[in-house]
DNA sequence: CCCTTGCCTGCACGCTGCCTGAAAGTTTTC
DNA sequence: GAAAACTTTCAGGCAGCGTGCAGGCAAGGG
């Protein structure tokens, strides 16, 4: 495991609510972990009030819980004149018509299960068009390799590359931890939805598409460590 | 054994939490020796108020214990607010679905059986990234030897060098332990696993590899003690 | 000076980890 | 509802690695 302090938009202030302690705890620790300063809340109303007093510059929220449901919530915020905005998690269910028209305010949902590459990637789009004066760009580049987040176009050495959405997530978070070695089941921890029981393989399998549409020319960039893992650098000098 | 003060980091409290009566001696033994400050528990309850009581920086923990399995414990712990950082203990079985998201928030995890080389580098590692102002650097030097325990890279006289798994775990032992003479059954109960039958041979071979290739230019760092071991130190002047 | 002992290292064998093609299963798209 | 795209699993193959063995060499003592 390596040290994952994110460049920017670190120390801003989530507010994340959810009532199964094992996704919260998951989600805490790993947003913390992500740079973010994280309070939590178990119900609706607790965040309600939470969101008042700590004045979150995000909240990410189930949009099921015991008491308020996620829109109650974020009404009643509202109501106070906060506008803070919002992920929401919510259940596959799709039948859910809330959900749709929820991007139009600048907020955006995640549906249950997700993967922490697509969380934390959604935050940051979130906070990047609401914070104004956006310091924070959507392109990620090393090297000759350049990816988009928003238009989700990757180039390498100029080519344009058509990537699969797992290949796209898995070479995001190679490039957001340039140069620091990820073993296969921290890759596995964060690429993949939390709820995968599949084995490491499928992170060989996906290095090998990835390695075959945007490493297939000089200098090679994603390089393999036995037995530890992988990691994207710049060959030795 | 020879005496092992660790150059820093020393002084952070440990707290292991294992059942095997034998493991927990070989643990804490080692891990006082390193430097650290050690307490122990054998079951999770007691983990819990231990944790409670000692506030410990970092807590080892095995993952299948008596009562509370490792997850309860960290859970527990962490809804009494604290946000100690663990290196977790588990078995190979890999039936253990569990292992998932253990690399979350800044822990890691080493399977059993592991070498005390590897476990006491995953706590250095997990103290180093979670310990802010980071004054401590992942990368040992010592002559024109350098080894970044991160990146997994080592230089001789600026000239990178490509070393299997036990050829790095071996030359980071040495070079943590520079100047101090090792014996080869020193070397085995450190860099190989404690499950380890087979003959001190293996040690030698390895220097042997190791010679070949970092300590193939002037100065010799790597010498031998005839019928005592092995140091790297630099020549007698 | 020779013998003993400890060490060095080339070799070979088997194992493990990794890569990848292909098939099977799933989801999305039209 | 069919086709296409994508995800996941499986298995074969390969290279790198760990380990034991044995011959040779060097150091040190008698």
């Amino acid at each position: 495991m390596a040290a994952q302090t994110q460049p920017k938009q670190s120390e801003a202030k989530l507010l994340v609510v959810e009532d199964d302690a094992n996704i919260l705890e998951l989600l805490s620790a790993s947003l913390r972990f992500a740079g973010f300063d994280v309070s939590t809340a178990t119900s609706g109303s607790a965040a309600v009030s939470a969101a008042k007093n700590a004045t979150p510059d995000l909240v990410v929220l189930d949009v099921m819980l015991p008491d308020l449901d996620g829109f109650e919530v974020i009404r009643l915020m509202r109501e106070g004149g906060q506008r803070t905005p919002v992920v929401f998690l919510t259940a596959r269910d799709g039948t859910d018509d809330k959900i749709r028209g929820l991007t139009l305010g600048g907020d955006d949902y995640v549906t249950k299960p997700f993967s922490l590459e697509e969380l934390t990637a959604r935050i940051r789009a979130v906070l990047r068009r609401t914070t104004q004066g956006d310091e924070e760009p959507s392109r990620l580049v090393f090297a000759d390799l350049e990816l988009d987040e928003e238009t989700h176009e990757v180039y390498r050495a100029g080519q344009r590359v058509q990537l699969s959405p797992t290949e796209f997530k898995l070479l995001r978070y190679l490039m957001l931890n340039a140069n620091r070695v990820l073993s296969k089941a921290q890759i596995l921890d964060h690429v993949w939805k939390y709820d995968f029981r599949g084995d490491d393989n499928i992170v060989e399998s996906y290095i090998s598409y990835l390695r075959r549409k945007v490493d297939n020319v000089q200098p090679r960039l994603i390089h393999t460590l036995r037995g530890v893992g992988y990691v994207l650098r710049k060959p030795a000098v």
